[in-house]
DNA sequence: ATTATATCCTGATCGC
DNA sequence: TGCGATCAGGATATAA
């Protein structure tokens, strides 16, 4: 399940790879995806990167015009990029596939949540949040948007429209540094909390991204590979085993129909 | 206005 | 062993 570091690594690996080369042909295989091949057609990619949860790649046509190709994974959608033809026919799920001069870009995904969609304008990527990562993220930021929150603290961290990019594994982990309850409501977040808070949202997902993030069920990188971030997962995935602090076992309850996962004794 | 819920999708897992 | 039921969840549309 790709987050906000699960993303930033696919678009950081796939950047090098894809920098320069041109667009031969677009192929789609899933009526789902609505994507022009024409609009595609003799394209170069300029750039990838990462914009909220989306892996964003920059093209341009032969006039020089630029347009943006916007990649959500969603739940089980994976980019892979390959350059042999036997490697290509392996993969499963393959709902869109980029043909480039020096390689593939393969869109695989098996429950099909995932989109494609071209823009004529980075700002008209629907991101709407903020990048927790980036400087305009800041602690009195954090302040205003708990103001007059009644939702829990984990269904609030995984709201888009506020801060971009936190999923529910990060939403779990993020909560056990800050040692504050899933189920406490936004606005009850004490005035000396919000540091602590701040600090474990910008760690947590930082700490992530440089272990290239998490490969729990679905998330593999450009490369088919996995993530290294599981070993630092405290709380996710951990119901009854021993709390990394105090030993109480992990709890595990239900909110908006996910899985959240704390120490009850660590977390109020 | 804000928050809660249903929906999309299908592989993996579970219980009988 | 087989099979139906249940689970997983990001984001949005719709309902409350």
């Amino acid at each position: 399940m790709p987050e906000l570091p699960e993303v930033e690594t696919v678009a950081r690996q796939l950047h090098p790879l894809i920098k320069g080369t041109r667009v031969v042909v677009c192929r789609t295989y899933d009526p789902k995806l609505r994507l022009s091949a024409e609009l595609l057609k003799g394209a170069e990619v300029r750039r990838g990167f990462r914009r909220g949860k989306f892996v964003v790649f920059e093209l341009a046509d032969s006039r020089g015009r630029t347009s943006f190709l916007a990649v959500h994974l969603r739940m089980t959608g994976r980019l892979l990029w390959t350059d042999s033809a036997a490697d290509r026919e392996a993969r499963k799920y393959l709902r869109a596939e980029l043909e480039l001069n020096r390689g593939s870009l393969l869109f695989c995904d098996a429950r099909r949540f995932g989109t494609m969609e071209i823009f004529a304008t980075e700002a008209e990527i629907p991101v709407r949040g903020v990048d927790p990562t980036a400087e305009l993220f800041t602690l009195e930021g954090l302040r205003s948007m708990l103001k007059g929150r009644r939702q829990p603290m984990k269904l609030w961290l995984m709201r888009q429209d506020l801060l971009t990019g936190v999923g529910n594994i990060y939403a779990s982990e993020i909560l056990f540094r800050a040692r504050i309850s899933p189920r406490r409501t936004a606005a009850r977040v004490r005035p000396d909390e919000v540091p602590l808070l701040f600090r474990s949202i910008r760690e947590v997902l930082s700490s992530a991204i440089k272990h290239c993030g998490t490969t729990f069920s679905d998330f593999q990188d450009a490369r088919g590979t996995a993530g290294g971030f599981e070993r630092f997962l405290r709380v996710y995935g951990r119901k009854g085993e021993p709390c990394r602090r105090c030993k109480t076992p992990i709890k595990r309850i239900v909110q908006g129909q996910r899985s959240t996962f704390f120490c009850p004794n660590c977390q109020k």
